[in-house]
DNA sequence: ACCTGACTTCAGCAGTTTTTCAACAGCCAA
DNA sequence: TTGGCTGTTGAAAAACTGCTGAAGTCAGGT
């Protein structure tokens, strides 16, 4: 799990980054928000620790920028302000939870175990449902109106991210970056393919359809 | 969003269920762990609120059983004891979010909200509105009057530049610009063309027309 | 090392949808 | 009426997508 660390405190960062780094976790910081938002954009985290107070750019800023960019990282917001209007504030921003200073290391730990495993999964084993499809991000296991569905690694790689997605259209580009780490354009079709793959898998004897072409756009799962 | 919440304090429960259904919630309510449990497992609830200490079964018993057989139940738990010992417990049987008592109302609203976001959307999801018209920015759904409209790309790309601009005279050489990327004047009638495919799905079933042309300048979008 | 079967990728065609073009109709003001 | 602007329409062109068969790749078993 690669973390990003935002604080501008040094001491602070210091005592986050080596308790963090000794639980087995990689970690980066930046120390003000702009260079921040812009690690945070470009590097691959699955979760960036945000103070609110920071030079530049406040952490309420980043987070909305960054959610609005990159839904899936984990954010978590650290901050000496403990009222429920700040919290409020941070969660509407679009934090998925909040931790106030002084906190204890172990408390921070706690939490960030609980979102890992909330967007990656570990422990209890989380479940991406849509209607009667369901995919168990830890077994890699899926159904279809309680049968199981046998998926090969790149089927089950792009239906992943479809179901992390769904309700939402994704673009080829998009597809081709997060499933096939492809940069650039290199005029395949094998996305389609792969589509007409996971089709025949899921939806060809069921219904409803839950893979959708957006024409001129790229796929949408959903009801 | 349907809530199940387990908690044996009459008090507190009713003081909960008041709040939570005043803010649109569906609440039901258990008194004991195995009704909570059992009710859970057979009703359709999106959270189970769980309180720790309870008749019959206590909450970490609850919160583990309930999570082996369904994952997909976001669990917030309740608890008088704060030590990191307890959060680690409840973490670990598998609740997404732990609060402790005495909580303010606003705070345990704020975790509902989170874990509801966490669960049913990804991201939190922009919406333009104008009159009767939504446009959702992420899921590029378009309705009038709660009817689902389907655009083609070009169409639905034309309607967000002139609904992230309603209210202003948009130029027929900003929407070249912007929709097409035409950088000089190509002597195409396509804009015109494409305002009568929008106003065909948009305006011609409904009232009042959107969609109005401004002799000379371009097109608006307003009621 | 070789074989085998499963998985992945490529290339091309057919069918469909979208986009564009161009001609014409309508409106309004000079 | 004329000229400038806009609205509408049908048809052609272009782009996009679905699908298939074949080729290429890889890992595991013999």
């Amino acid at each position: 799990m690669k973390i990003l660390l935002v604080e501008d405190e040094v001491k602070l960062s210091s005592f986050v980054r080596k308790g963090l780094e000794g639980e087995g976790y990689w970690i980066d910081t930046a120390f003000d928000g702009q260079l921040g938002l812009s690690m945070a954009l470009h590097g691959d985290y699955d979760l960036v620790i945000l103070d609110v107070s920071l030079p530049q750019l406040n952490g309420f800023d980043v987070c909305r920028r960054l959610r609005a960019e990159r839904p899936q990282i984990a954010i978590l917001m650290l901050t000496a302000l403990g009222g429920i209007a700040h919290k409020t504030e941070g969660y509407d921003a679009g934090a998925d939870d909040y931790l106030v200073k002084p906190f204890e290391f172990q408390e921070l730990l706690l939490r960030v175990r609980a979102l890992y495993r909330r967007y990656h999964d570990a422990g209890p084993g989380r479940t991406l449902c849509v209607a009667d499809l369901t995919l168990h991000l830890t077994t890699k296991r899926v159904t279809r109106a309680g049968q199981p569905i046998t998926l090969t690694a790149r089927e089950y790689a792009l239906l992943e991210h479809l179901m992390l997605n769904h309700g939402q259209v994704v673009s080829r580009v998009d597809i081709a970056e997060k499933v096939w780490e492809l940069k650039f354009d290199t005029n395949t079709n094998i996305i389609d393919v792969y589509i007409t793959y996971l089709r025949r898998k899921i939806d060809k004897d069921f219904s409803p359809k839950l893979i959708h072409t957006v024409v001129g756009m790229g796929y949408v799962l959903r009801e």
